[in-house]
DNA sequence: AGAACATGCATCATCGATGTTGCAAGTCAT
DNA sequence: ATGACTTGCAACATCGATGATGCATGTTCT
């Protein structure tokens, strides 16, 4: 229903809840992913059965969930054209955009184990675009011949996540952010002269 | 119980069975922390009754694997002599120490919301122990005098964790596991004369 | 060997979460 | 304004997980 423009354009009424369910979940679940409808119900000042109505299980809101993000998540990495710009500019534009969308759907975008097929393709894509960005830094020199791209890959995820802990709102702090997570993924936070 | 000497020795019998709950719970649990204590009694071997009989409640059962996990951590870190060897050599060694406890027990360390008083004052033992390791880091010239040392924790937790995953169970492996880590850490993944 | 204890099995009780339905009242679109 | 849709509320049904118990059958310790 959300990642598309969907078949039947929904009510003014129905979006919103829909959407004000979708927040509260991320907010909730985030918190404690144990959480039962009944809290998410709350959080988004619904009824649980109207939760219900709009989705049928506990598992299709959270796939519904992690759509949303995922496709949040794709709109961030295109954004930066991964395959076109500078690559370093591209990491950071990647980051920057990343950090921007996780800080706000963090849990939607850790609960990916999803099985929806349109949503795991997209997913699938933007993982792809991520593994070409990184093999173009190394074929531009930024990264080292010898890299081992799959740990170079998985380093930066984990900086990014530590990063959106940090949960900034503005703009100028995100940029620090993202030039701190590029910066410490380039560089490390050693003393440059020491070794 | 487990921590440190029990008041009554247990029989053999018991610590056997004990021991095969924690370890099974420890792999069920890493694998979906969601499993049901009927997963983890049949992982080890046992009757559902058996681990309710052990263990009162779930509740007690995961705070007695962070406690088992928390006293391993405890002891990983101590034997690598945090305070009085060279701060570079004991980074290494701590990693190398964690690391190895840390691949087996990855769920216990990672589920260590505990509030037993024992527990939480060894956890924040070893807390503090590895903010002073980076502070001498900082006062030996590894580091650079203005660096953010939570920053710097934080990303060396996440470095570590994400190794935790290659899952080595030899000695060559973990320690060149360890290298990595401290070298990613000090000096990132970036080509060295970029900049 | 014998007392003390642990285990497996079957059984039962309970509890919370999930999911459904009917109806009255409210909201939206045209 | 009117018909279509949505929501809240209350009630109900179900299901799985948790936790407890009694008893027969091992197992351990001395």
């Amino acid at each position: 229903m959300v990642p598309p423009a969907s078949p039947k354009p929904l009510r003014a009424d129905t979006e919103r809840t829909v959407r004000a369910i979708l927040e509260a979940a991320e907010r909730v679940l985030s918190a404690n992913p144990a959480a039962t409808m009944e809290q998410i119900a709350e959080a988004a000042g619904v009824a649980r059965t109207t939760v219900h109505r709009r989705f049928a299980s506990r598992e299709a809101l959270i796939a519904a969930l992690a759509a949303w993000a995922t496709q949040r998540f794709h709109e961030a990495v295109e954004a930066a054209r991964p395959q076109t710009a500078p690559p370093a500019v591209a990491l950071y534009q990647v980051t920057a955009n990343v950090l921007r969308v996780k800080i706000g759907w963090g849990f939607a975008m850790g609960a990916l184990p999803t099985d929806a097929p349109e949503v795991a393709r997209v997913h699938a894509d933007v993982l792809a675009r991520c593994a070409q960005l990184f093999v173009r830094l190394r074929d531009a020199g930024v990264l080292p011949p010898g890299t081992d791209l799959d740990w170079a890959r998985r380093v930066y995820y984990a900086l990014i996540h530590e990063a959106a802990i940090q949960a900034p709102e503005d703009d100028a702090a995100l940029d620090a952010l993202a030039t701190r997570v590029v910066d410490t993924l380039l560089h490390g936070i050693g003393t440059p002269t020491a070794g």
